[in-house]
DNA sequence: ATCGTATGTTAGTCCATACTAACTCTTAAG
DNA sequence: CTTAAGAGTTAGTATGGACTAACATACGAT
């Protein structure tokens, strides 16, 4: 007897603006911490007033996007999960075509993206993925979702969460911040580098780390926007 | 005396929403016969109403985009046409990185940088156009505009100006219309094709013309869209 | 010179999206 | 338990941009 309510199954490309996907994108990335997105966080992270997102929060809800509970936050429906993870397979896979074939610094990226991504048909995007051999990781090593949203959403530890004497490979870098990417650049610190944690101030003080045979202190906010994947002290020779 | 007064030179880039831009675009479109651009004629080529036209025509006034003489028509100002030209250079150097680079037929580009041409980057563009080699006209033989908004106005004669007998060089044509790129392609009427006028109905009949040997009868509506350089029918042998 | 039609503008409405100010919940400290 | 701070919402306003309906103008045909 229970039968599903006929409910669209996604929303149809183009019938969202702009504005719209872009808090799509920000309540999907908020939500990944397993907690429903915050309205302030969500205003802090587009940069604009509480007010705006309850009302934009509204609309999304009403377009069946999102789950609002009063007082509590959003949750991504279904269908608007599934809108966001195409938004973000297309800002990646722009970011990761001006680097490679547009000789873009990974730092200027970002931006561009940020506006092409809602104008770009999905045949362009296509066409863009093709031209690159489909890749799987934008320049900022975070994960492309394929063409029908399957993505790869595990939670990774930071350097901020390694232990001193431990030693991890770069996965992925917060790339919001261009001046943050060219302070990673200029230490080799990018996707697949790999760091060893020397020392660690207490009472979360700065973190020493050793790239490239080079010396680094990073301070807890900057440590905490590098992702790493902690790498097994072997003893035996490689192969 | 006469001073001038402190105008601004140029729109600041980003400053105009994509709406506006687009206005600017069909105005400066259709004020190359002369005339100002009339609202209906504006209202039209953008698919909105009358009313609307004489709402954005105000705005555009007042950013000193345009001159409106009331029921008269629109005119771009300085500012306006080089806001106009620098999104004609963008749409059109897309359109040639779309088709070069992409893989894009030249009947599916038109749309697809109608919404890329907003959100570009002046940056992305003259990577784009430094990648092709700096070109100086699209794929439907429009010129491209340079960096400082110079560009080739001269009329052009279309086929169904010509004289039965004249050969013709084809040198352009219009490009909103996939149809009809279609229909065009597919009998190889294309920039630098040559066409031969073989005959021509009488009033405004349809036009019997020559391509790569294969005679077509063109409607008016189509030959009139088909812009040329009559070729002078020189009798030496080449070279 | 008049007048009707095509062209254009104004008035009024709507929606998306932002803002500020003022109010209401929730929750952690005491 | 109470309560105040912080988080979130509502109300009211503004702007861009679109629409329809109603009114105004220009101009070619008579
Ligand atoms: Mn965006
Ligand atoms: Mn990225
Ligand atoms: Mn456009
Ligand atoms: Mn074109």
């Amino acid at each position: 007897m229970k039968k599903t309510p006929a409910t669209a199954r996604t929303v149809r490309r183009g019938a969202l603006t702009g504005q719209a996907e872009d808090y799509l994108k920000a309540i999907y990335e908020m939500e990944q911490g397993g907690e429903p997105a915050a309205t302030n966080a969500v205003a802090a992270l587009l940069g604009i007033a509480p007010a705006s997102v309850s009302g934009m929060l509204q609309r999304l809800s009403r377009l069946g996007l999102v789950h609002v509970e009063r007082y509590r936050g959003a949750r991504l429906t279904h269908m608007g999960r599934r809108a966001a993870l195409q938004l973000i397979r297309r800002h990646r896979i722009i970011e990761s075509y001006l680097v490679t074939r547009l000789g873009f610094g990974w730092d200027e990226v970002d931006e561009e993206a940020e506006r092409l991504e809602h104008g770009a048909s999905t045949e362009l995007v296509e066409r863009m993925a093709a031209a690159l051999g489909h890749p799987t990781e934008d320049p900022h090593g975070a994960p492309i979702p394929t063409s029908d949203g399957v993505v790869d959403e595990r939670r990774l530890q930071s350097i901020a969460d390694l232990a001193v004497g431990q030693t991890a490979r770069v996965v992925r870098v917060s790339d919001r911040d261009s001046e943050f990417l060219r302070y990673l650049a200029a230490m080799g610190i990018r996707p697949n580098a790999t760091v060893k944690v020397a020392d660690r101030a207490p009472f979360d003080g700065p973190v020493t780390i050793t790239v490239r045979g080079a010396r680094h202190q990073l301070g807890v906010a900057a440590a905490s926007r590098v992702y790493v994947e902690p790498v097994a002290r072997t003893r035996r020779a490689a192969k």
